[in-house]
DNA sequence: ACTGTTTGTGCAATCGTTTGCAAAAGTCGA
DNA sequence: TCGACTTTTGCAAACGATTGCACAAACAGT
């Protein structure tokens, strides 16, 4: 009886010595753990990993103490070791002089549902803000610190030519953005010109002849909007002027106003770059008493969330941002497994509420 | 003279022999480096560390075949070996029936000055989504991985225990939530309940007469906003319903409509908990021909940017998101520095437009 | 009792940098 | 030319986990 009692007592509670020691040396590594469950790191490693033949006792003994020590692994060892860190870079390249932030709407949006997709995958993100003209070689330095297994680079901004040629020796990159016929790098994104298509026809049958694009028609993807929407003006005999305007968040709403005061008589209908430029457009015209669709019709891109929530609510090209984050991360956990993959190339759908 | 030829060859010419050796092994660990560079790998170290001395002649040398090859320091194994990582967790902890979003706006927000004043600080930042419900430690998890210098929290949601413990054990971590009296752990986030009387005073000074609180006030933060209302209706006998409502986007709006059905004619001033829900209601109303601010007074919270773009444009009550992310950040660094640091509660401030 | 298989463990190398310590090289005055 | 210094460098031990290989133990079959 002494005996049993002195055997459990070995099996359950030796380490309750080492517990002891809990107070002065936490166990942090696995060599403490390995210590004091009496057997050698190896073992330890391969009962946590849970993926190698280990004793079932010896599991249950090693897990246990993990347990009640509350050990945890050191990841960036097992990072450096196994060479994979389960985290992916999302890189989002700013233009400099443009003030963009990174609080604007669309990315924050794309963002979240990105964090979402990679989070139920298992995967970490790693969050870095670049300002392409300060730094030369911002997308090496992320791929290269070996901090990411691969890199989401959302928007191009104007470092179309820099991805192209990372693409062609890194595979792992994924980046949201416009297409172009024969570019070597894997990207998601809408097609802009179809949207600016629709937009278009949109505002005209409802019987705008006198259009605006409203927005900065030098940015990739908004110039495909841009060609888009001017084919099918052009196609109906319509006039459209540009009204160029920053994304900048300070600089946005005046510039739009300013544009409304000039143009207000000679308009009758707004194909806006963004929700948001779309949103500031309907306060002005709101607070300048010009009706909404009945004096200028309002078309916007994006359908963010609160397209819906607007006065009038915004009739809208919608981009499927939550699948675009989703397809993104498809696509990128495809090549980090070695696959080929395509771009894709999401159609945009127009979404009629009041405002045209 | 051929000798001194030969002599620039070796200081110069050396790396051109394994310039070529560049096709087939890239030059990728301090070690590639050394050989080609003819030193040990502990000189390459220190020599693009710029620390320590090292020799002008031989740092030159070194920096010009790094640039040359295109080589990168590993950071797994920097941080390994340092015991740090440049990088700072945030962690978003979300309830689980709640589902609400990580694309919320206001974090989304928070978020986004997060990344601007880490970034300036030379800090990356990973972002991690909890369910706090699905599991225990996901705090602990985060914070013994290593992966992290230190810890953002956004939000108590229901942790407010489980955080509170972590602070007495972990001290580079900072909190964005409600400040409660006698805790322990450093929290940022404005003074709620004064907000909550700001935005019943507004309210009332406005003739509204029949108050409604809408929002959710068993969190935390809505809880302290509703008191701060309910004080001053109380001061004023005045009366203030709860309307409570779900932040998920999808149940949000159907909620709203539904209370303003059923209370529309019994109230005159509505309190929403964040700018948000303001807007839904804003839009439920305008479809219901309501006149806002002449039938029912609206006031919001958070003041985010599109607050400014509504119709009416909201008043609401102000937190100062970007300092609130910067406050954060630099109390954070203060204690990675070691110092003990109070706790941020900010003033907020009423920003009267035309809703209330 | 002696091979031949399984199973379970331990050993030690490895991932790529950093850094304390000691040795080598250089400087300088005597 | 020789010590006494001061720079510069190299050596090798960390950092903490993973994993191929080999050995030990257990067990079956003849």
């Amino acid at each position: 009886m002494l005996g049993e009692a002195d055997m459990s007592e070995r099996d359950t509670d030796r380490p309750a010595a080492p517990d002891a020691a809990t107070a002065d040396r936490p166990v942090r590594t696995l060599a403490d753990l390995a210590r004091i469950a009496g057997v050698s790191t190896g073992t330890v490693s391969r009962a946590l990993a849970g993926k190698s033949v280990v004793k079932g006792d010896t599991r249950k003994k090693i897990e246990a103490l993990a347990q009640q020590h509350g050990f945890r692994l050191n990841q960036v060892a097992s990072n450096l070791r196994r060479q994979r860190t389960g985290v992916i870079g999302i890189a989002i390249p700013l233009g400099h002089d443009r003030r963009q932030q990174v609080s604007d709407a669309f990315f924050m949006t794309l963002l979240g549902y990105l964090a979402d997709a990679l989070t139920e995958k298992g995967y970490d993100l790693m969050l870095r803000r670049v300002i392409p003209d300060r730094d030369e070689d911002w997308l090496d330095r992320f791929i290269g610190s070996g901090m990411v297994d691969g890199v989401l680079v959302i928007g191009q901004s104007d470092q179309f030519a820099r991805i192209e040629e990372v693409a062609g020796r890194y595979r792992p990159m994924v980046v949201w953005g416009n297409h172009q016929e024969g570019q070597r790098h894997c990207v998601v994104g809408s097609d802009n010109r179809l949207g600016g298509r629709q937009a278009a026809e949109r505002l005209i049958a409802q019987g705008a002849r006198r259009l605006a694009f409203l927005g900065d028609p030098t940015a990739t993807e908004f110039a495909a909007r841009y060609t888009g929407a001017k084919l099918v003006a052009d196609a109906h005999d319509v006039p459209m002027i540009t009204l160029p305007t920053h994304l900048a968040p300070d600089r946005m709403a005046k510039e739009v106003a300013s544009h409304i005061d000039q143009h207000a008589g000679q308009i009758d209908g707004i194909f806006a770059a963004t929700d948001i430029l779309a949103m500031v457009c309907l306060a002005e015209l709101a607070g300048r008493q010009i009706a909404v669709p009945d004096d200028i019709r309002v078309v916007g891109f994006d359908d963010l969330p609160l397209a819906e929530q607007t006065a009038p609510p915004l009739t809208t090209v919608r981009q499927d941002i939550r699948a675009g984050a989703f397809g993104m991360v498809d696509l990128l956990l495809r090549r980090l497994a070695g696959e080929e993959t395509e771009s894709l190339v999401m159609q945009p759908e127009l979404v009629v509420r009041q405002s045209a």
